[in-house]
DNA sequence: GCCGTTTTCGGCCCGACTGTTTTCAGTCG
């Protein structure tokens, strides 16, 4: 089993401990110990052949034993036992915002509710009237809380949060009574999934930005409005938080409402251990409530002996250990990538031509780009198989020529690997190009050795430089195909080809952790776009918010060199 | 259920908002 079906496994036994009515700790160590398993960076039966699942934070003696049986026997009786008590599918109901443990035990035992259809049933009925704590109020609530599920089961992709979070931001800073506006959230950490979102602001009049925020055009309804926090649901479906807090708590409250909720709690906890209390409104002694901090977020770790934490590595993945070690990451930037290597152009599937991307490559202040159009037998794709690859070469020297003094043109492909692990071009025809990108565009179902052999003959081709987003993953849509991930670092190292982190919001292929695997084993990373037209390449900062998640620094990253050592690194022959 | 530079027992992060209350429970993040 891996590491995230164990996790779910776990997650499970807490949904159906919490509805139970369980002591609460022990429902959140159910939860913690997923987390934690969620974000392992090594493979969880590794840790299991070496007798070490107890060194897993948040893993004791009982769930020790839980994992040990998982993975030899690839059930749980704990679980079985508990699924007899109360159905599973009340979980699923529990997804449902407004709807808690408390109210959903309740519908499960005076009206049977097991599932969204018996729940809507029951709410026409009107029965729950009768009973304590329930008006009409409260069934508009569910209501809400069960439209706004059906519309967006799925978290949102990063992308398209991340626009529309700019926007509200960018409309808040322009009413004059809001003096700072901050993005928090899971926005700010860049996670590849996003639930709400989180701005907080100052202002000396908080009550008029709330009114102003709730006449926002985006918005469609207003959940909760208070004078320190509104909630309200945008048109897009997608809830949007706003808090305002006065300038000497905003580092506090940013700190605070930037999560994530497993980070807060860990630094809180050692907070408490020095005799100090974190809250929105700063850091305060508990002895006499006298604030020590709060006022930029910096002071807010300080003041519990921390270096300030980047956001997108406050997942509680051991970055609080390493802030007190003085052991944190210098991560990857934005402005140090120095190209792209994946961009298709209308030679293949994209919107435009070679020298409208090269010149949006040179807006960008690149130093160089790759051009790598797909090669395909799929018949969707006119792609540049053949001669029409030769032909191709001979139009990107044309531009590469008239643009050398400004930016290193490269000529590449994007080679389909075939189900045998051959590639769809020649090695003729590779060898004369500069950038070699091999990837898996179809047949997807094969075993994890088969899919493993197929990916890693490709990786031995001498041409072959990059492998393009290697799990084959589309967030939300399709799960990547299994992959011994291992095998494949290992053979990249031999070999000398690089893994690629796809910065398409879609994909961000390899994840967070994968990186940091990789990170580990001493394997460079090349984040490229895979751009299909020229506005995607602004993707990049997707892909380096994603690398930095995956406690990627400047060196890990293959596209952060500048021209001359990349062109050593990768022994490239051509003169420009 | 986990955990320990005060502890192997007794803690476990903290506050806002809503609805239905007349002092609070439930939910959320």
């Amino acid at each position: 089993m891996e590491n995230a079906e164990i996790a779910q496994v776990l997650n499970q036994v807490a949904d159906i401990l919490e509805l139970l009515g369980e002591n609460q700790f022990r429902v959140g160590a159910y939860r913690r110990a997923a987390q934690e398993i969620e974000s392992l960076p090594q493979d969880i039966n590794e840790l299991y052949k070496q007798g070490k699942l107890d060194e897993i934070p948040g893993v004791g003696k009982s769930i020790t034993q839980k994992i040990e049986e998982l993975i030899k026997t690839g059930r749980l009786k704990e679980l079985e036992r508990l699924k007899k008590k109360i159905p599973l599918s009340l979980t699923k109901l529990l997804q449902i915002e407004g709807l808690g443990p408390k109210t959903v035990i309740f519908l499960y035992k005076k009206f049977k509710v097991t599932n969204l259809s018996q729940l809507k049933k029951l709410l026409r009925s009107h029965k729950l009237l009768q009973y304590k704590g329930f008006k009409e109020k409260t069934e508009e609530n569910i209501w809400r809380g069960i439209k706004l599920y059906e519309k967006h089961k799925e978290r949102f992709l990063l992308g398209r949060a991340y626009i529309l979070a700019q926007q509200m931001v960018e409309s808040l800073k322009n009413f004059k009574e809001v003096e700072r506006v901050e993005l928090a959230g899971s926005v700010r950490r860049m996670k590849e999934t996003i639930g709400d979102l989180d701005i907080l602001v100052t202002s000396k009049k908080p009550s008029k930005v709330m009114d102003y925020f709730v006449s926002l055009p985006q918005v469609e309804e207003i959940e909760a409005k208070g004078r320190t926090k509104t909630t309200v649901i945008l048109k897009i479906g997608i809830e949007n938080d706003l808090r305002v807090v006065s300038p000497d708590c905003f580092g506090a409250a940013l700190y605070y409402f930037t999560g994530s909720k497993a980070h807060n709690i860990r630094v809180r906890r050692i907070a408490l251990e020095k005799g100090l209390k974190i809250n929105e409104y700063g850091v305060f002694r508990i002895k006499d409530n006298k604030k020590i901090a709060g006022k930029e977020e910096r002071e807010v770790f300080e003041a519990v002996g921390l270096k300030w934490i980047p956001p997108e590595l406050r997942e509680d993945r051991g970055e609080i250990e390493a802030a007190l070690e003085g052991k944190l990451p210098k991560l990857v930037k934005l402005k140090d990538i120095k190209g792209d290597l994946h961009l298709h152009t209308n030679w293949s599937d994209g919107a435009h031509t070679i020298e409208e991307m090269v010149k949006k490559a040179i807006e960008k202040k690149y130093e160089y780009l790759a051009i790598t159009d797909h090669a395909s037998p799929m018949g969707i794709i006119q792609g540049i198989a053949g001669k029409r690859a030769l032909e191709q070469l001979r139009e990107i020297k044309r531009i590469r020529k008239k643009y050398k003094n400004k930016i290193k043109l490269l000529s590449g492909v994007e080679v389909d690997i075939l189900p045998d692990g051959r590639l769809y071009l020649p090695d003729e025809i590779l060898k004369k190009l500069d950038i070699v990108i091999a990837a898996v565009h179809f047949n997807f179902r094969m075993s994890e050795k088969k899919m493993t052999q197929r990916i890693i003959k490709a990786i031995k081709n001498p041409w072959v430089k990059i492998i393009a987003h290697p799990t084959g993953r589309i967030i939300g849509k399709r799960e990547g195909y299994p992959l011994d991930m291992e095998e494949i670092f290992s053979a990249c190292q031999k070999y000398h080809t690089y893994l690629e982190l796809n910065a398409f919001w879609n994909r961000l292929d390899l994840n967070d952790i994968h990186c940091r695997m990789a990170k580990e084993k001493g394997i460079k990373i090349v984040i490229n776009t895979d751009s299909h037209n020229k506005m995607e390449m602004d993707n990049m900062k997707f892909g380096v918010g994603q690398a930095r998640r995956g406690w990627l620094e400047k060196r890990d990253v293959l596209n952060t060199l500048p021209w001359e050592k990349f062109k050593k690194e990768l022994n490239l022959k051509i003169k420009i």
